[in-house]
DNA sequence: CCGCATCCCGCGGGATACTG
DNA sequence: CAGTATCCCGCGGGATGCGG
């Protein structure tokens, strides 16, 4: 099993190009955070802006209306006034958020790894490599 | 269990903001490759660059320095001529792999509904509803 | 309250050319 | 082969203002 053959990656490897519009979406700055929020049942709107710290409203729209062309969400308007518009994942949605749940756990259960080894990284890059016997 | 109380969300979202640090990294245009590529075994610059569709050196080296900073994996280089460099999945790369591997496995079996809900979506956008009830 | 339109800026990232 | 430096463009996304 070395890395000299030609054909290293199996199975999902073939459809790279197309797995990339679906992984675009959960790249971008705030979908895991909607999907995440909605994993609790639905929400309406402001629920959400409020929810999500640092989110604009527009980009909330944004990230909404891509969720729910994906079919990942719903969107349902209350024509009422007030107006009130609820978001809820479908089915679909429920499976994405426990892919996503396993990484934002990843990365919640391993932050100190990464921040230390940040640390010692940026550390090397400009900064003698022990500290305490420099100030020796 | 609604959605009415305050705190819905229990556990990482606490360090939201901390967790979005590491899923930067996820969310570049390249991590997610790099790294499943290296679940094979090592590879080298040139490996992973061919291996990658559409990646340039450039972001190969960016990409492959933000993993190395952030402990995902190692980077080994042989000194002699021809030059060649080895790059590695560490045992923390190895369990980030396992989890992006969840994602990526799901974006590649629900990707057939995902185009479906997008084609309708989009259908419905600037096309009547019923195209073939249109035509009668 | 919901959310779209407009303006605008920063940065991700592609192309190209050069070094060790 | 591996990597760096420069230029430059597109777009993600923030601020603001208006419409339903």
């Amino acid at each position: 099993m070395t890395a000299t053959d030609g054909e290293t990656a199996p199975g999902y490897a073939s459809s790279t190009c197309r797995v990339r519009a679906v992984l675009d979406r959960v790249g971008d700055k705030w979908s895991i955070y909607v999907v995440d929020r909605l994993g609790g049942g639905q929400l309406r709107f402001s629920e959400l802006l409020r929810g999500i710290d640092g989110i604009t409203a527009r980009m909330l729209t944004v990230t909404l209306r891509g969720l729910e062309r994906d079919g990942i969400l719903t969107r349902t308007v209350h024509a009422a006034v007030p107006p009130r518009v609820d978001y809820a994942l479908t089915p679909l949605g429920e499976t994405l958020r426990e892919a996503i749940g396993q990484l934002v756990s990843w990365a919640d259960s391993h932050l100190p790894e990464i921040e230390e080894a940040r640390a010692a990284y940026d550390g090397r890059a400009d900064e003698p490599a022990c500290p305490e016997a420099a100030a020796g």
